[in-house]
DNA sequence: ATGGTTTTTACTGCGTC
DNA sequence: GACGCGGTAAAAACCAT
């Protein structure tokens, strides 16, 4: 897989400040990953950039035009998705007696726009949706998509007896997953407030039950958020990168991806002026110094 | 349920600062 | 002595059958 960091235009190169790894200027957006890098050394800069593109993609004309929308786009994050109106804030000039009418309509419209009890329960998990998905700097459109799960699992009936959190909290990292930002479980627990062994058995279930086209994890997929979690130098993550690359996949397969990402960073450490201790490398990666130990055996030979 | 594999937990010995 | 590293054994967890 290639890993496409594409300069959408060079003009589009947001002016800010300069790269606190080498002093360049010049930042990329890439937006698969949702992510701004800095365009000489690679370094994250900003792992919640928003996607500026279309969430769909087009593949000839007609479909570009079919799935074309005016005005903006329904979005599923809303409980009536994004249809209804809105009473503006926008009451300069206007004499107060009046303003305090358009507040009470204001509050009445909210009211009967998002009326409790039937989907009280699915406003609060699109709202922790949100709120998980901040917290983990992924991108809009992983919210989006986590929320579009969350709504068929409700449809199917699925929460049953599941706590709300955790059921959202495996909608947001499905998402990821679909989306190629892949967070890892134990992050994504953390924040949801939900227990590592729960969040990982909803998990499984809601991808099984809903056969949700969830691609496998890859170490090289895994890599950046690990990297950058670490504070890595662009040059050990790249040395990461290759150890990764010229990994036998019969070696890989059936280890957790994240311990070969940690061996990996381990090993590109070894060789610079900052090196990770392995206890350190595999906090970052969720996994154990001992399953560290093995993969490092793995990746020698 | 079961068996095979991976990961974790707990513990030990060795070298270095 | 504290710390990092390397290893082992047993238990837990996971997965396919």
């Amino acid at each position: 897989m290639t890993n496409a960091i594409e300069a959408s235009d060079p003009t589009d190169a947001q002016a800010g400040e300069a790269c606190p790894e080498c002093g360049a200027q010049a930042r990329l957006m890439d937006e698969r990953r949702g992510e701004t890098v800095c365009a000489s050394c690679g370094l994250v800069l900003d792992e919640g950039a928003i996607d500026p593109g279309p969430e769909w993609r087009a593949f000839d004309a007609s479909q570009r035009e079919k799935r074309a929308r005016t005005g903006p786009a329904r979005t599923t994050m809303r409980h009536d998705r994004g249809l209804g109106s809105q009473i503006g804030f926008d009451s300069h000039g206007l004499s107060s007696d009046l303003r305090s009418r358009l507040n009470r309509l204001r509050r009445h419209h909210q009211r009967a726009t998002y009326r409790p009890g039937a989907d009280r329960g699915l406003v609060r998990a699109l709202s922790e949706i949100e709120r998980i998905g901040g917290a983990l700097d992924l991108p809009d459109r992983v919210a989006e998509t986590a929320a579009r799960i969350y709504r068929q699992a409700r449809e199917e009936g699925f929460p049953h007896g599941r706590s709300l959190e955790a059921t959202a909290a495996a909608s947001v990292l499905a998402a990821a997953r679909i989306h190629n930002v892949p967070r890892q479980i134990d992050d994504l627990a953390a924040v949801a407030q939900v227990e590592d062994r729960q969040a990982i058995r909803t998990f499984r279930k809601l991808v099984r039950e809903l056969s949700l086209p969830v691609p496998a994890n890859t170490p090289l997929d895994l890599l950046p958020s690990i990297a950058s979690k670490l504070g890595a130098s662009p040059a050990a993550e790249q040395e990461a990168r290759e150890h990764l690359e010229a990994l036998d996949p019969t070696t890989a397969s059936g280890k957790n991806p994240a311990s070969l990402v940690a061996a990996a960073i381990y090993l590109a450490s070894l060789g610079t002026d900052h090196r990770f201790t392995q206890e350190e490398v595999a906090e970052a990666a969720g996994v154990t110094a001992v399953t560290l130990r093995a993969r490092v055996k793995d990746l020698q030979g």
